[in-house]
DNA sequence: ATGTTGACCTAGA
DNA sequence: CTCTAGGCCAACA
């Protein structure tokens, strides 16, 4: 029985460059309102390398949090090519959850 | 079983 | 914009 965290890291793992996604989406994908559980594993992510948590943000666009420290995060999503206005992202053009994969 | 801990969300002032 | 307050829920001690 894989964990609720487990499950979180599997679907992180379908999010492709350039897109990311939001912690109440992935929440919502399990059938749950466990948002703050979604960050939870994320802060206690196995290895941010198999795992893209830099590509999971806040609801309303802001950045979030990041365990290797948010200007890591900041970083990483540009050179995705995602563009970054003010410490928000564009979630009509970068939230892959709200164009195909959130139902 | 109970209490604490969060990379959260929403609403109001 | 900032701050407060309530709600949400799995993992962990």
């Amino acid at each position: 029985m894989k964990t609720f965290n487990q499950k979180c890291y599997n679907l992180l793992k379908k999010i492709p460059e350039g897109k990311v996604t939001t912690y109440k989406a992935i929440a919502k994908k399990l059938k749950s309102n466990a948002y703050r559980t979604v960050g939870n594993a994320m802060n206690k992510n196995p290895s941010p390398i198999k795992v893209p948590c830099h590509r999971v943000i806040n609801s309303n666009g802001s950045l979030g949090g990041y365990s290797l420290g948010i200007k890591k995060k900041i970083k990483l999503l540009k050179k995705e090519g995602i563009e970054i206005k003010n410490r928000k992202i564009d979630l009509k053009r970068f939230g892959y959850f709200l164009s195909s994969f959130l139902v």
